[in-house]
DNA sequence: TGAACATATGAATATACATTCATATATGAT
DNA sequence: ATCATATATGAATGTATATTCATATGTTCA
């Protein structure tokens, strides 16, 4: 079926508001800048990452010590310390062997502090 | 082969450095409550998810509207939109058939905007 | 009551990704 | 040079999840 000029905007066609659809679309940034900002936080949306991101917080730590700290094989560890380089989280200095990892991002620490906020908040609400 | 008593720690086994270890160890939030905060994130790890907030962060929206502003199915965004009130992230409030949603938490634009200062941080360094 | 419509939802599918396993690379010690 | 060790990495596997499709629910209007 058809749609006729001047009827009843359909949902699946347009927009109900199409007035405020379009001012949000002006003000919305582009769309590679929020695909990096999803892969940033996706970053973040995992366990063992938030791990060694709050663990380096407090120090510099080998691979092999960050394994034994959250009882997990070195080649995970090491997998996942990647992607954290990948993403500008982290960085790293070699010594003999040894191969040491840190921050490499002053806003770790208020990221995931906010992210603490909001669970706390969440909780205590219900 | 058997480590013997006093042989130099493995890394397998042992810790590297046990005394940092064991005070990180100390300092790290409880399990339960990091993996709350990576589920989180990972909220925030999703391109759409990212421009419904932005969107919402600007007016309250119906669904029909997000759909239409993002060229996506009424479904999907549906779909998201529950994740997105899972999170207690948005609310919605009925008006006859139409349902409007809005943000329901006031730390969205400072944790999204972070994300966006270190991708330009980022990728201006390099 | 029945038709049109806005939204919600369960199942299916396709894709992303975290970990494991096996192995490669690099360094230090004997 | 050989061996032990610390880390890195590619392939395989299992699991999570984003979207689609079909359909259900709930509301308005005639």
């Amino acid at each position: 079926m058809i749609n006729e000029k001047n009827s009843i905007p359909l949902c699946e066609s347009n927009c109900i508001h199409e007035d405020v659809v379009n001012r949000v679309k002006e003000n919305l940034p582009d769309d590679e800048l929020l695909g990096e900002a999803a892969d940033f936080f996706k970053v973040f949306g995992d366990k063992t990452r938030i791990k060694i991101l709050l663990a380096l917080l407090d120090s510099e730590m080998c691979v092999c010590d960050i394994a034994c700290l959250l009882d997990m094989s070195q080649s995970a560890i090491s997998h996942q310390l990647r992607v954290l380089k990948n993403s500008n989280l982290v960085k790293n200095r070699k010594d003999g062997k040894v191969v040491y990892y840190s921050l490499d991002d002053e806003h770790v620490k208020e990221i995931i502090g906010q992210g603490i906020v909001h669970i706390r908040h969440k909780n205590r609400g219900e």
